[in-house]
RNA sequence: CGAGAUGUGGCUCAGUUUGGUAGAGCGCUGCGUUCGGGACGCAGAGGCCGCAGGUUCGAAUCCUGUCAUCUCGACCA
């Protein structure tokens, strides 16, 4: 097929990928500005892609034993300082409600930036003996975070999420479950957002405020860049023994409960538009695509097409596949890339030349590879090409993380690597020292993203002070 | 939060320098012809120019403030 750009409206996509970005996620009609800086209006196609990630996790989070619940979205000022780190690390993005009505309150409270201190306080009354734990909550909601700088889905004051928060016995369990989720987390990227991520630890100027160790998984985008799409925390018993959750153990002695906490949020659209996206439009995994198969009725007009088409649709629907039959008065170009843009993944053409030799055509979105189907066995082909498609755009991000992962033994070489070749994955040795991690970024650009649980042997020494090394750090340009 | 840019029908923008009755294309509505890669004709609808002050006989245009969006930094899911 042709490379030829269809839709003048987006910006091309390697000349300004910011401006690409932007373009998407207004054109294909995920998200609308609102009046307040850094709030989206989350449209329904955005948020139907959103509901596919929700209903699927959701499914995986109850299948591993977990309960939803739902908590307030105030946190008193005096709960919210009890933890020092964690106030610290919070206290510059919070929102505050200090009046109600016209009333001062005694007490001004933040709106939730998240909500660790609210399960505390819950869990401080409901644990109270061994046999109360573990206690597997799970709240889907949304945050506010008063950020400075904001892109739809990327960075927005309000966000959707869900976070887990877990109490445990002791500390095997709750690290197993920190474990656990950050793999439940990284499996659904590779099997549902067909997006391939790297598993590691945070480094300790970069772990969550209050933890003991933050785990993450972290995308490439297509432009090099990389973007943090999970977290697990694992807090030991320090938010315990700040709230006193107590339980009595088998022999009938006092314990601190061990806690983990871990999220994922409307980040992850973004990182679908910016892993898979192209110069037409979204490319949307096949598995939290609101429309998987879109029919277009070619000469609509002419006896027996529509009512084929129509036909082809329930047959799908019944098959289990989301379907839409775009039956508009639309021009077929228009609805071609129309639902390009949208990122459908597959678009079944169906017209009269094609009923009288009992076929239809079939385009797949990522590579436009056309294909003849018979009707017969259509529901099997359908399937098969919806699979081969989310083989394909995961392969393809796979390669693109290979092709822009540099290994690095000094940060002359990080600049040379990203000035030849672009932004990307650096694998480069640290020593440990959080000065070494300023100044990598300082000289490069790119900070630590993650001790990755696959460690290397770069060199024996670090990338920036040339001491000893300790460990292996992924370094990267983030979002 | 620092530096820069931009706000005019749904969208993209012209008009602002030099103040004097609000413009275009696309989209939208209706009718007709079309339909295998964003079709065409005809007829329509739609904007007190982001918001609030100020200057002026008169402000989209000049001044002050404010809000939002975009870009680049610092901070962050």
């Amino acid at each position: 097929m042709s490379e030829k750009k269809l839709v003048r409206e987006i910006t091309s996509r390697d000349e300004d990928f910011a401006k690409w970005y932007t373009d998407i996620v207004l054109k294909a009609d995920l998200v609308g500005y609102s009046g307040v800086k850094g709030c989206m209006v989350i449209r329904p196609y955005g948020y139907a892609i959103w509901e596919n990630i929700q209903r699927i996790l959701d499914g995986i989070f109850k299948d591993t034993g977990h309960e939803n619940v739902y908590m307030p979205m105030f946190i008193p000022e005096s709960l919210l300082n009890k933890e020092k780190d964690h106030i610290e690390g919070f206290a510059p993005e919070v929102a505050w409600v200090t009046h109600g009505g016209s009333e001062l309150l005694a007490e001004r409270m933040c709106i939730r930036p998240t909500s660790e201190v609210l399960f505390c306080e819950h869990y401080k009354n409901i644990i109270s003996s061994y046999r109360d734990l573990p206690k597997l909550y799970n709240q889907w909601c949304s945050v506010v975070r008063w950020e400075k700088t904001t892109r739809p889905f990327l960075r927005s004051r309000e966000f959707l999420w869900q976070e887990g928060h877990t109490a445990h016995a002791d500390a095997d369990d709750a690290v197993r479950e920190t474990e656990q989720m950050l793999n439940v987390y990284a499996d659904f990227c590779a099997n549902s957002l067909n997006m391939p991520v790297l598993k590691g630890k945070k480094t300790e100027s970069d772990k969550f405020a209050g933890a003991v160790a933050t785990y993450c998984i972290e995308a490439l985008m297509h432009d090099g860049k990389a973007l943090q799409a999970g977290t697990s925390h694992y807090f030991g018993d320090k938010f315990a023994k700040v709230f006193d959750i107590t339980y009595t153990n088998k022999e009938n002695k006092l314990e601190f409960i061990h806690q983990a906490s871990w999220g994922v949020t409307t980040r992850l659209i973004g990182a679908v538009i910016m892993s898979h996206g192209d110069d037409s439009g979204l490319v949307l995994p096949p598995a939290v695509a609101p429309v998987q198969v879109v029919i277009i009725p070619v000469a609509q007009h002419k006896p027996g097409v529509l009512e084929k088409a129509a036909e082809l649709a329930e047959r799908l629907k019944v098959a289990g596949l989301r379907v839409k039959l775009d039956d508009s008065d639309n021009s077929a170009g228009w609805k071609f890339s129309e639902y390009e843009m949208k990122g459908v993944p597959l678009r079944l053409e169906i017209g009269p030349k094609d009923i009288e030799q009992n076929q239809c055509v079939i385009v797949r979105r990522d590579t436009r590879e056309k294909a003849f189907v018979g009707l017969d066995n259509l529901e099997t082909e359908v399937s098969e090409l919806l699979s081969a498609l989310a083989k394909g755009i995961y392969q393809k991000s796979l390669e693109n993380i290979q092709n822009r992962t540099y290994s690095c033994k000094n940060t002359d070489e990080i600049n040379a690597a990203f000035a030849e070749k672009g932004d990307g994955f650096v694998k480069a040795m640290w020593c440990g020292d959080e000065k070494c991690e300023d100044e990598v970024k300082e000289r490069t650009g790119a900070g630590s993203r993650c001790i990755p649980f696959e460690q290397e042997k770069i060199s024996d020494v670090c990338v920036c002070c040339g001491k000893p090394a300790e460990c292996m750090v992924i370094w990267g340009k983030a979002y």
